[in-house]
DNA sequence: GACCAGGCACATC
DNA sequence: GATGTGCATGGT
């Protein structure tokens, strides 16, 4: 009965393999995708992602001047389009004023004014902003997702009521402050949380991390 | 046809 | 401050 998170990982790990993540061909489209991924299934963001790269558009400039009416249509297999659309939008205008668009100029920044200003941009909440800091930025920041949550409440190590701040301190307080680690461990979550935590058919009873 | 998916903001009490 | 609700498509 060992709920360590280091030998969560590691047997997360062994389990699975590397998940290389983020899915994305640059750091761009990984902070396109964590806009348009929220409470969305990632098949139905890449079809999304897929309307705006082979018609050129996913570029910070271009993309902001594209008219909301048209960036809702392109990103319409998304869901929730008409609000994504805008959210989008909220942040390459904070992007672009702020950082002239620049993702380099973006990471010089620190972790926690860039995680503040991050959670000022309407429609940009604690996963989407830490996603950004994590996957796009290579900060040291862990991600907490719904399968985080729903993953460890179920074995045990947390109770219902924990928030997002709280769930976040239980694992970066257990863990080696690392990037990669992270990135990994994260990644291995949503995988586990995909293939046997479903809600409706949970099938832990199978589960590599059973306790 | 119900249920679910890599959230977030806002209204109301 | 906690609880409820709108936002929406596509796969199972």
């Amino acid at each position: 009965m060992n709920k360590s998170l280091p030998l969560i990982y590691r047997k997360l790990y062994s389990y699975f393999g590397p998940q290389h993540w983020w899915p994305a061909q640059s750091r761009f489209e990984v902070i396109v995708g964590a806009i348009l991924t929220q409470n969305t299934n990632w098949c139905n963001v890449e079809k999304a992602i897929d309307n705006l790269k082979k018609r050129n558009l996913l570029k910070p400039d271009i993309l902001y001047i594209l008219p909301d009416r048209k960036l809702s249509r392109l990103i319409k297999p998304a869901g929730y389009y008409n609000i994504k659309a805008k959210r989008l939008k909220n942040f390459l205008k904070f992007f672009i004023k702020r950082y002239q668009g620049n993702i380099s100029k973006m990471a010089f920044a620190s972790t926690e004014s860039l995680r503040k200003e991050l959670l000022e941009v309407n429609g940009i909440g604690p996963e989407t902003a830490d996603s950004i800091l994590l996957y796009a930025l290579n900060k040291p920041v862990f991600v907490v997702d719904a399968y985080t949550k729903r993953i460890i409440l179920r074995h045990g190590l947390i109770k219902e009521d924990t928030n997002y701040d709280k769930i976040q301190e239980f694992f970066t307080r257990r863990l080696k402050k690392d990037t990669k680690l992270f990135n990994e461990y994260h990644a291995l979550l949503v995988k586990l949380g995909k293939e046997f935590c479903l809600k409706k058919k949970p099938r832990c009873s199978i589960c590599p991390i059973k306790l």
